[in-house]
RNA sequence: GUCCCUAUCGUCUAGCCUGGCCCAGGACACCGGCCUUUCACGCCGGCGACGGGGGUUCGAAUCCCCCUGGGGACGCCA
């Protein structure tokens, strides 16, 4: 056990994304790494768009990708009386004013600077001021004019700012809400966070926010942003790419572990290696390895990762998944074939457990028509010989192993003097509706005599 | 525009701190071949990068500077 303890805090504003899924990926890893504490914060102050339908989904997603936390979740709309208390304290301190300025001043004054070739920040006009008049108002931390704020980040090194940059931010609202920066400074510190490990577009508040842990008298954290995850076009990633939610990759038939190995290898290597479990990166995450710059999210090589698990994955754990699919799809699985057999003669052959469940149909669901050129090809006229006579010898098996199938086809084989090549298709497609599938002996082994037979039957009436 | 960060194959990256082992290694994708009862898997091979310019040095992907590119921030969002 040790004393580094860190946090995820998403904003319940939609669903957990890929970018924030690593982001809680880096914390929970190290915390475990290092047997830390990993705690969970809904940073819901903005309450205008945060829901609870989204911090369901954040759960949710969480829970998905296997990331447990210690303490948690809080949300920080039930603290607002710590807020208010630290606001005041500012005040009465002289750390913090009254502003009166007005939305449509700050406007006209962002835009003045912004002509100007300078930075879009607030002017400081009500910053000495001294009357208070009764007007609406907002609370600004006063920010040090002189001098600069340094950190140093575990991942980017020395990071530094001179203070004449920062302006005064606002940290209590007109109706009288905190807002991010401010919070999030009191949360850190009063939860005792030591290491904060955040987006990398967090870096321009972080010295903002260093002068606010000073003045409050809070020890400052230590920081590591991670750096963004972009699109394929070099912009920071968003729904013209693609999912960028995490769970539309588990109904698009991705496995948890797929893309816990993608996030983390995004941004953060171990030498050449490429396959990590959880038990892995928790004996071999390390900030040390994390890279400085901006990726991008690459759905190929995701996509190598998830059909990787599944070929490794272990059968009776991926037979439960792909039957949640199938039912889903209205396929009645609990009559049909050892969903276990399925999946085994599926795990070479699908990159998703969706593109599984389509290939796994047939198993469960009597072909309801030929595919058209298959049939033309391989079910007409000449094949009612062959279709017959595997029906003969399959049929008289006593045994229905591996072992005796082939032997029943090495009888038509030698009884009709045609290759397997010759043969082979035509079942196919008797049994599956098409020309893909497993291997055929695999397919008539998990299909069971019955089926195969009725289905073989069923081709050769069809050829008349 | 201003400030901050960043820069190795198309993409993720190793190497950079502690210059020579790197005319730069791995992975995804792509291309070709082999295997094969279909589709796949697998195996073998190929294509492909140190952004540019100055330094420092016997020697630079590795150290320094400038330029350029990319990202981020600049909100009574988080």
């Amino acid at each position: 056990m040790s004393d580094l303890r860190v946090r995820f805090a998403p904003s319940p504003t939609g669903y957990l994304h890929i970018g924030g899924a690593r982001t809680a990926l880096f914390n929970y890893l190290l915390a475990r790494k290092e047997q830390g504490t990993f705690i969970l914060r809904i940073e819901d102050t903005d309450v205008e768009r945060s829901t609870q339908e989204s911090v369901d989904a954040i759960l949710q997603a969480m829970d998905w990708l296997g990331l447990s936390y210690d303490e948690g979740p809080f949300y920080q709309s039930d603290r607002y009386d710590l807020y208010k208390n630290k606001v005041r304290e500012l005040l009465d301190k002289g750390l913090a004013y009254r502003c009166y300025c007005t939305q449509q001043e700050l406007d006209a004054k962002r835009e003045a600077a912004l002509q100007n070739g300078g930075k879009p920040r607030y002017d400081g006009t009500c910053r000495e001021r001294t009357d208070q008049p009764d007007a609406p108002y907002v609370v600004r931390f006063k920010t040090p004019h002189e001098g600069s704020t340094a950190f140093n980040d575990r991942i980017k090194g020395t990071i530094t700012v001179e203070n004449a940059e920062l302006d005064d931010l606002i940290i209590q609202r007109t109706d009288g809400n905190p807002t991010y920066n401010f919070v999030v400074v009191i949360d850190d510190a009063e939860m005792q966070i030591n290491l904060v490990i955040r987006g990398d577009d967090h870096v321009n508040n972080t010295v903002r926010q260093i002068p606010m842990f000073q003045a409050l008298g809070y020890q400052v954290p230590e920081f590591a942003h991670v750096p963004m995850i972009l699109g394929a076009d070099k912009k920071r990633l968003s729904k013209r790419h693609g999912a960028t939610s995490v769970m539309v990759y588990k109904e698009l038939g991705f496995l948890p572990e797929a893309m816990v190995n993608y996030l983390v290898r995004l941004g953060w290597s171990y030498g050449d290696e490429e396959i990590f479990s959880m038990a892995d990166l928790i004996e071999k995450f390390s900030l040390d390895n994390v890279g400085r710059s901006a990726g991008v999210f690459n759905p190929d090589k995701l996509l190598w990762l998830n059909e990787h698990y599944i070929k490794t994955g272990e059968p009776a754990r991926l037979a439960g998944l792909l039957a949640d699919i199938l039912e889903g799809q209205g396929v009645a699985v609990s009559g049909g074939p050892d969903m276990i057999a399925v999946v085994k003669t599926l795990q070479e052959r699908a990159k998703t457990l969706v593109e599984m469940a389509d290939g796994a149909r047939f198993y469960f669901e009597a072909p309801a028509d030929y595919d058209e050129a298959a049939a033309a090809k391989f079910l007409n006229a000449e094949h009612k010989g062959v279709l017959g006579l595997t029906i003969k010898h399959l049929s008289s098996l006593s045994s229905f192993a591996l072992e005796d199938i082939e032997n029943a086809f090495k009888s038509v084989m030698e009884e009709s003097g045609l290759k397997f090549g010759k043969i082979g298709p035509t079942v196919r497609v008797a049994l599956t509706g098409g020309t893909v599938s497993p291997s055929i002996y695999d397919v008539v082994a998990v299909l069971g005599k019955d089926v195969v037979v009725s289905r073989l039957q069923r081709a050769l009436d069809a050829i008349g």
